[in-house]
This record gives C-alpha cells, sequence and structure tokens, in this order.
DNA sequence: TGTACATCAGTGAACGCGCGTTCACTGATGTAC
DNA sequence: TGTACATCAGTGAACGCGCGTTCACTGATGTAC
C-alpha cells in the first residue's frame, strides 16, 4: 500500500521522534526495530525503507534529540539547573535530556552514535559557557563543564536511587550547592572590575 | 567431574569478580551468561549452579563492586576527587567507580539491582559526608553530594566524548573547579568560629 | 479532466542467529565402613 | 589406612524465544498520454 509523500515525510519524523523516547526510557539495546514501528503506527518490514540499520536510527535519533535539547539560547544558569535538577524532569526519562539517559551507553556504541554525542556535548559546554560567571573566557568554560557535570551527575544518580528521599535530596541538594558556590564566587569577586560587557568610564 | 569445596567457593567468587569487570565494560546486557563462565575457565552450563538467574548475578556482582570502591576510610575530597578524575580512572572502565559505569543502566534493572546501587550510593555519600568541608553536618552532606555528583558526570561524559582533548578538558576542568570551589569556601569562613570538633575556651 | 499503467511504501511470513535456561550424563570428590 | 559407593560440580547438546534483517507480494499514489 503505497502511501503519499507528504505522509512518507511525516513517517520518518514520526519514527526518530518516538525512537529518542524510548530509547532515553529504556536504553538503545531493550528497545527493538518492531517496538519502534508499532508505536508509529506501522509494521516492522518497513523500517529499512527508512533506515539503513538500527544502528542507523540509534544515532540519527540521538543526533535529533540532543540537537532539541541543547540548541537556543540559554537564560541564566541557575535558572537551567532549577528546571533540570527538578522532580519533574528526573521522572520524565522519554522527553528529558538524552546526555543524562544515554551517555553512559553511548560509550559502547559505534562511532557515529559517539561522534554525535560529542557534538551534543559540545554545543552544551559552548552555550552554558556564554551565559556562565566568570572573569574571564577560562573561567566561564570551566563554570560550565564543573556546572554540566554536577547536573549530568545528579541526574543519573537520583534516577539510580530507589529510595525516594534519597532520590529528592540528591537534586535539592545538588541545587543548593551550585547555588552556594555561586555565591561564593560573587564574593570573591566584590570589588572587581565591572562585568565585561559594560564600558568603565 | 565432582571438584573440591574449596574449589568451589573459589568458583564463585572468580564469576562474581570477572562478571562485575565485564558488565562495568560492557553493560549487563551485552555481557552473556557464557561469556561470563568462559572468562571464568568454565562452562555456561554450570552457572546455574552459582546463581538463579543472570538477574541475580547483576544484584550480587554489583553489589560486590560496589562495596570494594565505596567501602574503607578516606583521606580527603581533594585527593580523592584527583583519582577520580583522572585519565588512568577514565580509561579503566572494567576496573573502575560500578556508579559511573552502570548507574544510568540501573534504573531499568529488577528492583534487586536497583536496591544494591542504592545502598552504594548511601555508603559514598555518608564516607564523603566524614571527610568534607563545611560547618555542620546539613553543609557537610551538600559539599559530599555536590562533589559526588560532579564526579559522577564529570567521568561519564569525559568517556562518551570520542574527542580526547575534549575528554581531557571534562576531567581537567572538573577537578579545577572543584578545587576553586573549596578555596571560595575557605575565603568565606575565613574568621570564623573554629571547625566543630573543637571546644571553644 | 480522465484513463491506464508504472512505481514503490507498507505488509507480514520467514531467515539465521544468539540469547537465557534446562537436563541427561560424566567422573572426581567426599564419606561410610 | 584402604576400599566401595554415593554425591554432585561441571559438561555440552538441546529447548524455546525474540532479535535484526530480508523478501515476495499488495494496492494506493504518481505520472504519462
Amino acid at each position: 500500500m503505497r502511501v503519499s509523500r507528504e505522509r512518507v515525510m511525516g513517517n520518518r519524523l514520526t519514527i526518530l521522534d518516538i525512537a529518542g523516547q524510548l530509547f532515553r526510557e529504556r536504553g538503545f539495546e531493550a528497545v527493538t526495530v518492531a517496538d519502534i514501528m508499532k508505536a508509529a503506527g506501522l509494521t516492522h518490514g518497513g523500517f529499512y525503507g527508512y533506515f539503513k540499520s538500527k544502528d542507523d536510527l540509534i544515532a540519527e535519533a540521538l543526533g535529533q534529540a540532543l540537537t532539541k535539547t541543547t540548541t537556543g539560547p540559554l537564560g541564566d544558569l541557575t535558572t537551567y539547573a532549577a528546571g533540570y535538577l527538578s522532580r519533574a524532569h528526573r521522572d520524565d526519562l522519554a522527553g528529558g535530556c538524552p546526555t543524562a539517559a544515554l551517555a553512559a551507553e553511548t560509550i559502547r556504541q559505534d562511532a557515529v552514535v559517539r561522534t554525535a554525542m560529542t557534538m551534543g556535548l559540545k554545543q552544551q559546554i559552548e552555550r552554558f559557557s556564554r551565559v556562565a560567571a566568570g572573569e574571564n573566557g577560562t573561567e566561564k568554560r570551566r563554570e560550565a563543564i564543573g556546572s554540566w557535570a554536577a547536573m549530568v551527575g545528579a541526574i543519573v544518580l537520583a534516577r539510580a536511587s530507589d529510595d525516594p528521599a534519597l532520590s529528592n535530596e540528591l537534586l535539592a541538594q545538588t541545587r543548593a550547592w551550585l547555588g552556594a558556590k555561586a555565591k561564593d564566587r560573587r564574593r570573591r569577586n566584590r570589588g572587581g572590575r565591572p562585568s565585561k560587557g559594560r564600558t568603565p568610564g
């Protein structure tokens, strides 16, 4: 049963989107081609008209999920961290951060998959660096990397814990810890030169 | 071919140890029962004389690996972080931290496996809290949680990156970031009351 | 605008394969005398 | 201490199953006139 060209384009997007969600929810290996096609409203045989292999899909779906979540302008890191380290994000595997859900598994994947993850990582660090606090580029980048590592680690640990109290504490304490760190830094720089963007005098 | 009782005890330890290494290296799903038994010098059929199921082994092996790496006294957090965030540790999947290698995958495992991971997590946080800097128990625990999240996150990200320069930078910058944080905290507390353990006057 | 045919997206049975697990068998170890 | 037998750890073929992938077929879409 041939379908229209726009339907084909739509199907491709649907498969990519569904796959991205299922992978984050259950991991690359546990999700089957048949699972994905069924969730997309198709049968598994048609899969190979859209993608060369399951590995091919993994790379594309991860790339798309990362682009969606690491692209676009950012407010400040504190606001971002508050959302990232929320219980809602912790509980939303399928729609949440692909890095937190899949970075650990990516280590053992195909080269294309690792490259997609690395690109997403670079993009996120650069985006963080742009709004991070710091006297110069080096300091901003350090702040970006340290904060991102803490956020990803905290979500991974909070999700791994089957004790709800500990899980909540991990999120809340990491948020507070990042906040305390920012406060200490401002104290250190008290009386320093004005922020980079303003012309003195 | 029956073997001696001490051989049986030795075999059990070998299987647990080998399994712990292989799981960290390739993940729970990618390692087969036959892989483990072969690496232990046995055939796959004998496995069920030692463990009820693969899931049973996963829980036991993870528990053992976590106990080995989260038990025992600690120096200071800075020294621990230097070792944890080293290139040697990043490159030693099989012998490295089970949390960094397997926490993300643990989310989708059996209840027993998640419980083992949670116990290891609690142990590590308590151990960190004992040597963490801070004015009181709450501050120490916050320091322990934040530092642990940053360490785990940094190793996961450094391993996921296929760009060696970025990978090295992630480790070095997170180390420096944790160090800068400690320095800022000491500055804040300059002239404060003496540390908790000493009786004033 | 209508008609006839070529195209090809989707279907579902089938493939080879490797997985976790079972089981009848083997033969060295442990035990009873 | 030696001998005869029971025990049971280890073996490897076999199981049912689900996976990724292939393929002959179907029938709606796209196109040529």
